[in-house]
DNA sequence: TCTCTGTACTTAATCGTTTTCGTGAAATCA
DNA sequence: TGATTTCACGAAAACGATTAAGTACAGAGA
């Protein structure tokens, strides 16, 4: 199987007839006649013909293939679990429609210190999806402000199409369903800045009000997300507060993890003692016992719609909307939380 | 910032030299004079050249891009944590030598219903690494039967470079661990058939008969990894035999969960009832209450040694050593397994 | 019979690089 | 001073595909 790659020369060649018919007969033009076509397909065929993708990008200006663009604050990458089950998602529908998926990051390790931009210029991505980064990086701002189709997940750009999960009403939901067992003792452990953190963040405060909760400034403690040692330390502060929370709610399902460890160190049970709460809604919080209190993301839609839209650009990137696209989480309650009498 | 891409054309008309002196300049040829490379690449600079990697792909024949083949029994794709873990130091490594990488599997669902080994060619990937797939799968095959740079991990080919975990040794050291712990009668909720499977099943009877412990039939079950819901099933299975086990064995961390649950749903108590055992050793099982015996697996290391190696198949096919890596996992004794006197 | 219209091809340019082979001028040597 | 080497650069082909424009020929229409 060593054989020398295949191209159009060597299928003309064998059927007698020039480059140009062969690459017409292969791409179905209709100025060919139909008995020609069928033999140059069926020699192209029998010679094991592939495409060479870079010829063709060369000439046609497209690659087919999507850039993505993925760093988060604990540079987790792919062991992000939020982040792979959407990129997961997106990588299938990006398939389905015959483009695939390179990544854009690791610029700072590279030889040739690309940015990020002049990595998706270099590679010639005909889009690039951009998720959980830290969206104030200027190189993020230089790809964002440049001519190359680009969908961000979790983070409005007002010039770009933006997937965000419903953070806003995710939060109140929890929120509010915590709140309606009782609790008046609420307390966060928020995740570091962003986007995402900020609505989950203005959201929580604002049903507490509506419910004419008040909780001290004590009550909210930041902590990275998926980072259980955080939440533990965070957890550990909270319960030694003078008048400690009946309820935790924590930056993600995992992080929580830390935080109930710190929690039964005590002696203490989850959710008798202390109720806690999650998000994310991966699949481990529906097998911890007790059962993870959480609103589960939709990330199979994001990735998704992400992708289509994404594609619906590239592929018409005049009459595309530059929309804002919302996906709604769902409660799933658990008991990790306890009923207050 | 709509400017049309630059190309060394446009350099070399602003510095009033050839194409040729361009290009040996941007690529520190010595037969370009000190100063005229200097102004060369201050222009190409100024002008934002970027260099088009589907022409030097088509004129070199080197892409730069590593080619990514995961497929799992469950299509788990990214959200595998093992495999995301090892993937995600594979690709820090290959960023770090400057290659991209770029996923193969999707195959069914692409519009042009390529082969692995078609859309492999078709990319030009300078290499492709091969992960956790169903190995007898034909089309695998073909691939790894082709001329192109394979590293496999987590199964030998013998013509190929392959990185493996040291399932043999992992599971002699786990079982072990639970026999000194007084442990005679235990089962092992065992994953479906693969490479992976048959070392750590072989390495469990063989120690355990080192041990002289013979233990029935029944004790050993199949359910796929990473699957909580047939852990339960197989757990349950385990606890209502006559005799039940004082330890299981599970296939890994995460399916472990859902053995826990059974457990716990029958009102026993970890380890005091049942014992307890997974695999891997991804961050989750140290963060379980109890902590979990396990074993963790180097994919740090994995990950790392299978870039390293297929980057050296890279830049010298004919020098590089076809061999086998074994990669040591660490026993992580926690109080999941309980010590019987 | 002559023109016209399709049909089925071919020719040749082009995309952006890299690289081999020249070539002229300056520097070195005898 | 004449021959030779070194240095710095240019011309042009090539990688594999796409596509606009041109051409030859058969049959239709007048």
């Amino acid at each position: 199987m060593a054989k020398r790659k295949v191209s159009l020369k060597d299928i003309s060649i064998a059927c007698g007839v020039s480059v140009a018919t062969v690459s017409k007969a292969l791409n179905d033009h209709h100025d060919i006649g139909q008995e020609t076509k069928e033999h140059i397909r069926q020699v192209a065929e029998s010679l094991g013909y592939r495409p060479n993708a870079a010829a063709q990008a060369l000439k046609t200006n497209r690659t087919n293939n999507i850039g993505v663009l993925f760093v988060d604050e604990a540079n987790s990458g792919l062991t992000h679990d939020y982040f792979n089950h959407v990129l997961n998602s997106f990588k299938n529908t990006a398939e389905e429609n015959g483009f695939d998926i390179t990544f854009i990051n690791g610029g700072k390790a590279r030889i040739n210190n690309m940015s990020y931009l002049s990595h998706a210029i270099y590679r010639g991505f005909d889009g690039v999806v951009i998720a959980c980064v830290d969206f104030f990086d200027p190189e993020v701002d230089e790809l964002v402000k440049s001519s190359i189709p680009v969908v961000t997940i979790d983070h409005i750009f007002y010039n770009r199409i933006a997937v965000i999960s419903d953070n806003v009403n995710g939060m109140r939901e929890l929120t509010e369903y915590v709140c309606s067992q009782g609790h008046k003792k609420i307390a966060y452990v928020r995740g570091v800045e962003s986007s995402v953190t900020q609505s989950r963040l203005a959201s929580f405060y604002k049903t507490l009000q509506e419910h004419g909760i008040d909780i001290p400034d004590e009550y909210v403690v930041i902590a990275p997300y998926r980072d259980t040692d955080a939440a533990y330390e965070a957890t550990n502060k909270l319960l030694n507060l003078q008048d400690p929370p009946t309820c935790i709610f924590y930056p993600d399902d995992f992080a929580a993890l830390g935080g109930i460890n710190a929690i039964r160190e005590r002696g203490l049970k989850i959710p008798d003692d202390v109720s806690v709460v999650g998000y994310d809604g991966l699949e481990i919080s529906s097998r911890l016992t007790p059962k993870m209190t959480t609103i589960v993301q939709d990330s199979e839609k994001i990735g998704k719609i992400a992708a289509t839209k994404l594609i619906d650009l590239i592929n018409n990137p005049k009459g595309t909307l530059i929309e804002q696209i919302v996906v709604k989480g769902t409660l799933e309650p658990g008991a990790s939380v306890k009923k207050l009498n």
